[in-house]
DNA sequence: CGTGCTTTTGAAAATCATCAAGTATAGTGG
DNA sequence: CCACTATACTTGATGATTTTCAAAAGCACG
């Protein structure tokens, strides 16, 4: 359990939209479903703002006014108990879509691990905007259906593996994610933008298990910590092994 | 833990597909998204299933060649670790829409939990008509975002609540959802059609857990038990209160 | 009216949480 | 640049919720 601080729901800078074109995160994001010219309209309704670390920009239960994508950084999305426990739903890097639901009010809220950048959209004004391209409607439902299969891997995750097991599948997904680490180097450095604190919210554990069930798997030379945030993998297949529940 | 006694995947019978217009599941569908006479041209994509109880319609891993929908019974959805332990992801009932997904293979299984009947569409044929008709995928869209937010929700369950809050939120969850139950009689009174080894495995809980909290629960005269799978709500507050955390 | 399965209940055990304290790290101000 | 403070992380001891193991009680079905 996890009682959180909360900080102000500002957002540090609120720039011109850039031009989707040149945009890096486009070839991660839903954007890509939108070609030519067409680029220039989308661009039109996006507003860039930089979020800094620790800031939220979405909170649960505020009308649900627009949609976001990330395009640097880490977010990450969590629900609130009215006790304070927490459990973070998942990790937004470059790329990520957020805000899809049908309700009026957003189902979580969203804050920065680290100094992130999104673009903003006006929901009625994508909507519309989607409507007229189909391929982005395709493409957003293809984001939904991904999520989706994701969302009940981590049901699997949270409701039957043991800690050991919810720890090295969330390393190796980590690693398996190409775009939100840094290089996914030969010998697997993963990089952790979140605090113990936060994998803990997001594997449905503490902070102490975390940290516990972490130095083990390093005293059992299956992981290297190089830091705090920096993890090597020693032993890929063990900790697959037991990601996949053969302990 | 639950270990699976494997039924074999077949099903029961294979009848020429209705027609979609005088379907009663129609109004809890996607199908509704469809209208005039185009509903004749999904029809003929529909095959007609019936799924006897216990019988398994899709397996995880296998090639996912199928939507499907769910117009009558009810099925749950679950994913395996390779030792039995088993996490139901979510109970469909009718209206709900099974399958999607971008890989090319079924991320859960569905297995029946009473007799059921289910629509079968070929994938890539119902893909062509969705292309045809904006609307269809305009809903299915609604309805995985939809199932996202629910996703969620069920995180939050499985991370951070206690066994009591789980049932209490179970109960609430089967009893607003209209569709789901037998009538939502002004006394509240649920049907769980599925077995308690069911929602143990939905709840990330054991049968005896499940067991346990629901006698204490009608000790406490929070419910009651007209019998194992008929369950009436005494008193909604407090289990309102109990499913929010605020135990 | 057994037979088999589901549900319930009881006792013991275990994983993980809680409480507590020490160590490391980073950011701040002198 | 270094000490100082705050925060994050780690480690240890204890405790509790839930699991596991075991068995009885209910029910359905042949």
């Amino acid at each position: 359990m996890t009682h959180v601080r909360a900080r102000p729901v500002v957002v540090e800078a609120v720039r011109p939209a850039e031009l989707c074109a040149t945009c890096e995160a486009r070839p991660f994001s839903v954007c890509n479903a939108i070609d030519g010219h067409d680029i220039e309209r989308l661009a039109a309704l996006a507003v860039n703002l930089t979020v800094d670390a620790g800031r939220t920009f979405i909170e649960e239960g505020d009308p649900a006014e627009s949609f976001f994508n990330v395009t640097a950084g880490t977010a990450k999305l969590f629900k609130l108990l009215p006790d304070g426990r927490r459990q973070i739903t998942g990790f937004a890097s470059i790329g990520t879509f957020l805000g899809l639901a049908v309700s009026s009010s957003y189902a979580f809220s969203a804050e920065a691990v680290e100094d992130t950048q999104v673009c903003r959209f006006s929901r009625p004004r994508l909507r519309q905007f989607i409507d007229d391209f189909p391929a982005m409607e395709r493409r957003l439902l293809d984001v939904a259906s991904n999520e989706l299969v994701a969302a009940q891997e981590q049901m699997l995750l949270l409701g039957r593996k043991t800690a050991r097991e919810r720890v090295a599948s969330f390393l190796l997904a980590r690693e398996s994610c190409a775009v939100c680490g840094i290089p996914t180097s030969p010998e697997a450095r993963i990089r952790l933008p979140m605090a113990r604190t936060d994998i803990a919210d997001y594997l449905g554990l503490t902070v102490e298990t975390i940290s516990r069930t972490m130095t083990r798997l390093r005293s059992e030379g299956l992981i290297d910590m190089l830091s705090p945030t920096e993890i090597v993998l020693r032993n890929r297949a063990a900790l697959e092994g037991l990601a996949a529940g053969m302990s």
